[in-house]
DNA sequence: CTGAAAGCGCTAACAG
DNA sequence: CTGTTAGCGCTTTCAG
């Protein structure tokens, strides 16, 4: 007749315990653990006690299956290590923690197939909610699951993915960085970006593409450099632009990775910067401001877009400041120019 | 009578919905799924074929419930923009996934209170295992919280929570660093480190004065800085050193935090290194190498040591290779030193 | 104000 | 091999 007679595998009491220990009703008990109005308040004060004095602990997923909720959020990211990536997941777990949520953590490598796993995995885990940097080609499936979740966008947007998208406005970035070098009368500029498949890539291309058509320059004529956003292309990409010829004077980076990558390159080759070739990064890891003169780049409101994208998220999902105006489909927020060492006047 | 007809507020079927789509049983359905043993082929076939069709969704909460378990694995640091913390968060991410299980983050700050709230908020979640980094005084209540499940400690340990540790020898690496300033002719040298309070501020300390002691000089004559291991307080310190007449010639860091404070104040300070100054690092980050010569450092295998936490907590779980030696109660691993630029001989 | 009973989605005896 | 039934820990009608 009865089932496994396991005991609560933690050991912990139950409300039904608890209840016991009290001779009442585990019914009573749940609602004085949850302050239900219509319950005394002596009542409460002495399951309180005797609740804390047990040791009992809420049992979150039994609570959150009853009333059909979640308390878990989940964030894919392409790549925890980058430093852009991990305040982001500062933020947003201590945005999730201050309303009583729990981040779960996945890190696609941009592989399509392990963003697609872990799609799977948040929504069988339940989660209330996605966080997602898509990577370039999300599998049809993925799409599917993130369309039936409530799911915001971060950085980048995948436009076959619903929902909300929080990002960069990334052409002004790249815009701002080169024209600061043309400003500088560099003439002959590079651009090391990541794929046009990224909605990044192609934003932040266009940016730099943009500010060069503006300068009177054609565009054709700059060393581009397209492919992923990882040190190792941005040194491979380095080096084949400091062989052409003549030399570009002036590089723009489309992100920090490209910039490592870039920047090893450019040691190996004992070039003096700024002298003998001009530089702006993307993003502001701390440590830019340390290296050499200090790295000239565009600087990125990290803190800023991850609680923006918390809010849209708790919003959609319903809990935090409920009444407020519609929720905007896109938010795209402006970077800024930082103006260090590594850029300076070009006498060519 | 009944209850709420709320329908499954995500609008995905349940094993019922598909039982009943077939016709079956919802048992069936489960034992379809979950590749019961006495359940035929054909039935299996068919449970699936349907079960996709439907778009079915495993519930894992209420798998978990039932079964008694928990998919969640919950990971305490101070901070995730620490590459090291977010190494170790990558990788750990990615065992779990490789289990089937979730990683949720949580970050304390260093703060005690902090710590109590998530060590209370993951127990309330049920996860399976925590993986924490104790700050320095744990609250009495989150060591309870700790002991009542399983807990492995990361990096630091923390004497009053049990179950096991996985941590680096510190001090041999700071003894490494030492050593090597010594043999470069050093004799006054400085050290920049954590508190007394954290297990690392005292190892990491202890290999430094015993190398001193080791090269016949006394300890007492070195200049030693503790505090908080954040850029602000190795950038203060710094500043501190740098005044001692006489100046030191080599600097001991004992953290990658302070060494960017560091780094800031000898910058600052117009030093150039190593002809003015010596100086050893700890940790890696990747900008390590790049930076003017390249920064001489203590390297810690972070993927290493996260790999063996997660084997470690995954064993004691009870997922993953379960036979096996028994369970290492303390691991300690050997950094190496990694000579580059920013140490050399010394004239006095 | 409190208790009894039903059921969230699932799995595990137990009986056929 | 499959169905019936009970119940994980909790909340929520509904009836006192």
């Amino acid at each position: 007749m009865s089932v496994d007679r396991r005991p609560a595998a933690s050991g912990r009491p139950t409300i039904k315990q608890v209840a016991q220990y009290l001779g009442v009703s585990h019914t009573t008990v749940s609602r004085a653990l949850n302050d239900h109005p219509q319950t005394s308040k002596s009542t409460k004060e002495r399951v309180r006690l005797a609740a804390h004095q047990l040791g009992y602990i809420r049992h979150g997923p039994a609570q959150d299956m009853r009333r059909a909720r979640s308390s878990l959020i989940g964030l894919i990211v392409p790549d925890v290590q980058n430093y852009f990536y991990a305040t982001a997941a500062k933020v947003l777990a201590a945005s999730c923690a201050a309303q009583s949520l729990q981040l779960v953590l996945a890190v696609s490598e941009d592989d399509p197939q392990l963003e697609y796993r872990h799609a799977m995995a948040l929504r069988e885990a339940q989660v209330a909610g996605i966080i997602v940097v898509p990577t370039a080609r999300p599998d049809r499936r993925t799409i599917a699951l993130l369309d039936g979740s409530l799911t915001v966008q971060f950085v980048r947007t995948s436009p076959r993915i619903r929902g909300g998208a929080v990002v960069i406005d990334d052409a002004l970035g790249t815009h701002q960085a080169t024209a600061h070098l043309l400003r500088c009368g560099h003439t002959r500029l590079a651009f090391i970006g990541g794929p046009r498949s990224l909605s990044t890539g192609v934003s932040r291309l266009d940016g730099f593409e943009r500010a060069v058509r503006e300068a009177g320059l054609a565009p054709e004529a700059m060393a581009v450099e397209l492919g992923p956003p990882r040190p190792a292309f941005g040194q491979e990409a380095c080096a084949r632009i400091l062989q052409r010829n003549p030399r570009p004077s002036g590089i723009v980076l489309g992100s920090s990775e490209l910039t490592l990558g870039a920047l090893a390159t450019l040691q190996a080759a004992r070039l003096t910067i700024p002298k003998d070739l001009s530089l702006v990064a993307y993003g502001d890891p701390d440590w830019f401001r340390l290296w050499g003169p200090g790295i000239t780049t565009v600087g990125l409101p990290v803190e800023q877009m991850s609680e923006i994208i918390a809010d849209l998220l708790f919003r959609m999902i319903g809990v935090s400041r409920p009444g407020r105006e519609p929720l905007p489909a896109r938010t795209a927020i402006d970077p800024r120019l930082i103006v260090r060492g590594t850029t300076a006047r070009w006498r060519g």
